[in-house]
DNA sequence: TGTTATGCATAGCAGTGCTAGACATTGGAC
DNA sequence: GTCCAATGTCTAGCACTGCTATGCATAACA
């Protein structure tokens, strides 16, 4: 599936701030995280994860600590700080209410609220 | 609630040309409609519909015709082509996918597939 | 010794979405 | 009569920023 730029990038921090909730990570082992939660519909290059990585870091939702585990590479592991999980929540409201509108739509749901009905009853029919 | 540029821009295609598989429709009203789907959460300007619909235009998305009904103001009628509803249909299936993978996080539902598994098994403590 | 997987980084520009500003008509309030 | 709000549409131009392309380094393995 081929997917919009707009899509990816509304997504992208959104998901990465998911998967940091699970717990610490490092860009490498986030890109296969991607991959998997997406079933491979998602195909994220490291060339626009780190950049994401550090603009999440320069806003404070991550911090970032270098590491070298017992005879493994040196890796920079990131990790969700309270402004982080905050935005976490708040992304995923967004997400909720936008999903909830096109959903209203795109499943001809009555609508509950005020009505402002500004065709006033009129139907066109379609093409 | 405040929505994020990314988010706002990722969900305007979609929302617009699931407004319009209702039935034509003029920008004024679409603007209306999308007020009312979300329930007043999204708050678009006329400044940025207007130029959305020029685009999907150009794209052969949709068809425009000017129209004046019996004693109302000339409006600008815009229907969906077969491209358009292609288009939604595409759009709509890329939302789910997407919408699908960021609950696979945020639920933290076991996960089907070949399991990658990048960490063999190893847990972090969350910060 | 060559290749693949692991692992991270960033300069710089292409691409575009929106803000701001403009114009016109209708109807109702005062 | 006058004014304001609602209705209705349009566009130039630039600010913004996300990614592509590129570079570097080590380990394992064939």
């Amino acid at each position: 599936m081929q997917l919009t730029k707009d899509l990816v990038a509304a997504s992208a921090t959104p998901l990465v701030l998911a998967i940091l909730s699970e717990g610490e990570n490092y860009g490498y082992a986030i890109l296969k995280r991607v991959n998997e939660l997406s079933q491979g519909e998602l195909e994220w290059t490291d060339g626009m994860l780190y950049p994401l990585l550090h603009r999440l870091d320069r806003l404070g939702l991550v911090e970032a600590e270098w590491r070298t585990p017992e005879g493994q590479r040196r890796r920079r592991y990131y990790r969700l700080t309270n402004d982080g999980h905050a935005a976490l929540d708040e992304q995923r409201a967004q997400w909720t209410m936008i999903t909830t509108t096109l959903k209203r739509v795109w499943e001809d749901l009555p609508m509950p609220g005020p009505g402002l009905d500004p065709m006033a009853g009129a139907r066109w029919e379609a093409s």
